[in-house]
DNA sequence: CACACACCCTGTTTGC
DNA sequence: TGCAAACAGGGTGTGT
């Protein structure tokens, strides 16, 4: 389940259970998904039993949890988490029969549910988990959203931006706890996503607009903006009626910033609707899909008519996937 | 530094 | 029905 919105229903449905729990039993049943942990399984399950979770904490697609190690360590680890093209979280019963892929299994007792057990699935283990060290954001600001319901879902916090930034509420400013302003190394060079209270938009702009690619590759690079993945680029492309080959260079910065407003609008409305769910290998920590595939306006619908002039939308092969869009909306300029 | 591309993997779906 | 090919929403490393 991975861009933002699906990672963030995945975080908001952690949250409240892996907020003080103690990590009672580690299983690695695929090595493979620890591939980007720097060391040997042993290690892994060594250092994580008997610890502390902090939180769940989210930065674009990523998603990891501050973590205090059973023994004072000399500095703050967190456990790192990204789901790939096919991976979950799921929260089962320790006595549930587990699920086929099942690559690693993190067993923990929760102050809110008892024990309880974190499934980490994964069909084709481009996701992955890893014990990392943290370092502390360049701009002293929150490293990723913690707050203890999904991001956008009380509409008074938001901001004109979509933004939430409520002061005291947990992963904001006002937190004083060390790990709010610490991001996993693994995730440092990760750029903000477009809904975190710190994205700095005129910044975004001006790198946006002095690059020399198309924009779809632009707004897919993480290291601009993080969170959009092939399915929001699609719909935020034709929300803006912007061609995703329409060169970066070409973009007036009122052009880009109309796509990053659409970019924000739909990933909130995917937000609302719980993600967006093709079949059963996409869904929350519960196991249940989201809505959202019900309100797409570009991708996978190629053949079909555009909502807005009734064009039949057109699909290209675009970096090894697909660009989605209505070729009468949406024309390079 | 910025960009384009190859690569990593497996299970399910499709088309013959 | 059986089989192979196509397909899938990710990030990273490398070479230019």
């Amino acid at each position: 389940m991975p861009e933002l919105p699906e990672v963030e229903v995945v975080r908001a449905g952690l949250q409240p259970v892996v907020s003080g729990a103690v990590v009672s039993g580690v299983e690695i049943l695929d090595p493979r998904s620890l591939k980007r942990h720097g060391g040997p399984s042993d290690d892994f399950v060594d250092r994580l039993v008997g610890g502390t979770i902090d939180a769940a904490v989210r930065r674009g697609k990523f998603l990891w949890f501050p973590f205090e190690p059973a023994r004072a360590h000399d500095e703050p680890l967190a456990l790192v988490a990204h789901l790939g093209m096919s991976g979950q979280v799921l929260l089962r019963d320790r006595d549930a029969e587990p699920d086929r892929l099942m690559r690693i299994r993190l067993d923990v007792e929760s102050p809110a549910v008892g024990p309880i057990r974190l499934a980490f699935v994964d069909q084709r283990i481009f996701g992955s988990m890893a014990l990392d060290e943290t370092v502390p954001t360049l701009d002293g600001r929150p490293a990723g959203f913690a707050g203890p319901r999904l991001l956008g879902s009380d509409p008074d916090a938001l901001d004109a931006r979509g933004h939430r930034d409520v002061p005291g509420a947990v992963g904001t400013d006002a937190d004083p706890a060390d790990w709010v302003r610490r991001v996993p190394h693994q995730v440092s060079h990760i750029a903000r996503d477009p809904l975190d209270p710190a994205f700095d938009e005129r910044r975004v702009i001006a790198r946006l607009l002095a690059r020399r690619t198309g924009v779809k590759r632009a707004l897919l690079d993480q290291g601009l903006l993080s969170g959009v993945g092939n399915i929001y680029a699609d719909e935020s492309l034709w929300a803006a009626r912007v061609h995703p080959e329409q060169p970066t260079e070409s973009l007036s910065a009122a052009r880009a910033r109309v796509l990053l407003a659409e970019v924000r609008v739909v990933l909130l409305r995917a937000l609302g609707e719980g993600g967006t769910s093709f079949d059963a290998q996409y869904v929350n920590v519960n196991g249940q899909s989201g809505y959202f595939s019900h309100s797409l306006n570009a991708y996978g619908r190629q053949g079909e008519t555009c909502p807005r002039c009734g064009t039949p939308i057109v699909r290209e092969a675009f970096m090894n996937r697909s660009s989605h869009f209505c070729p009468r909306c949406q024309r390079v300029r």
